[in-house]
DNA sequence: GTCAAGATTTTTGTATACAAAAATTTAAAC
DNA sequence: GTTTAAATTTTTGTATACAAAAATCTTGAC
């Protein structure tokens, strides 16, 4: 199953924090989730560090830990971050990118059309993170690729919520497309002004989404 | 002195790490660390953890850890990723920029170059990382900011080898002067370019070092 | 009734003990 | 002499025990 149970157990907080079970704020009971989980204190004490790593959870030291959800302004710098680190990659691409990697874009855009023909969201997700991943791999620079993923991954949980936003894949589908063609013609700037504003667009989106829930929740 | 012992403990592997006493590959004995520190195992292996988290250190499931120093490739991509994230920083800044950022920019260039002229090299470093620093503040983006400053101390111990580069410093310091001049007239892409090729031309500059030394090494 | 100081309880940080997995050594078979 | 398999030793991962710090509760003074 898992290298570890503090593996396994960091995974499952991730989860308990994405999906909102544990809200902002909220104080993590060592010896609480120990007993949850049935295991002593040291693997719990231990997914918390990887969580604080990840910057799910923050540490106080001699007062505990406290799950720390990204506020909207926090959430909107992540996005501009990750729309110029894609955007680095789609510049760097251009010029460097495989015909073989050019193939496996064509195809996940592909494969993302027919989830979003059939409303497989799971598929859909998959398919929309191998694009960027190919992108990531393309810029030709192992460390960058590496940030990119991790923040990609940080941000996943934000990205579903624009599931609700009628008409926002199909937009998004023709954005990946111009994206192919740009690096196709090897034009990076072209190429990275068109993902920066595709990564760009979902952090404004997901502003005006959480703007526009704000009001109904109080 | 420390908010934990495992936090100092980190601190000083870390630099025996940086340093070179411990080298690429090097296996870290659990129990020798702990009797080297007076401790128990359980400080180390928190330190161990942080370690990974910097990237510092590998930890292999029910193998141990080992130091991981980054090769001349990964450092050009660490390099890299700098200069364009610095880039993206400048940008967003040259139109957001405050008048007493500009001034501190200034001050902070002005202290560089007395630095400079009295071969000090710890304040030229404290210095040069004040400027950085600013600018990555004035990005408005605090989460830019973060990773920036997250990256620059990981690059720091690899930017001394570049005091040995004759003339580079009075070069760096009249590119600085360049960066500031571009903020000031909000031109954002200029101050982008310019910054870039600032950090860039240091892990250039560090290859060509690495790559001078490789061969007297043999 | 309120506030403060001390005592008690929690809770974190560290040490030690134990279990399971990997590495090493030893011994036996060919 | 080499190779392989079992036994021993190391070493990691986890549990438990203990100490110190923080939080809470209690009690007493005003």
């Amino acid at each position: 199953m898992e290298r570890k149970r503090s593996d396994s157990i960091a995974d499952q907080l991730e989860r308990l924090i994405f999906d909102g079970t544990l809200s902002d704020g909220e104080r993590l009971d060592e010896v609480q989730l120990a007993a949850k989980f049935g295991v002593s204190r040291t693997p719990i004490r231990e997914a918390f560090q990887k969580l604080t790593q990840s910057g799910l959870v923050e540490q106080i030291p001699r007062r505990g830990v406290f799950v720390r959800q990204p506020g909207p302004v926090e959430l909107i710098e992540m996005f501009e971050v990750m729309a110029e680190l894609e955007s680095v990659c789609a510049r760097l691409a251009a010029s460097r990118i495989s015909d073989d990697a050019l193939r496996d874009l064509h195809d996940a855009n592909a494969r993302c059309n027919a989830a979003v023909a059939e409303s497989d969201s799971e598929s859909y997700f998959r398919e929309n993170e191998r694009f960027h991943a190919i992108i990531y791999r393309q810029s030709g620079n192992g460390f960058l690729e590496q940030e990119c993923v991790r923040l990609h991954r940080r941000l996943q949980p934000y990205r579903k919520t624009q599931l609700r936003l009628r008409g926002r894949l199909k937009q998004s589908m023709a954005e990946h497309e111009a994206i192919v063609a740009a690096l196709e013609d090897g034009d990076g700037v072209l190429a990275a002004d068109a993902i920066r504003e595709h990564v760009a667009v979902q952090g404004e989106k997901f502003h005006h989404l959480i703007a526009s829930l704000k009001p109904a929740a109080e």
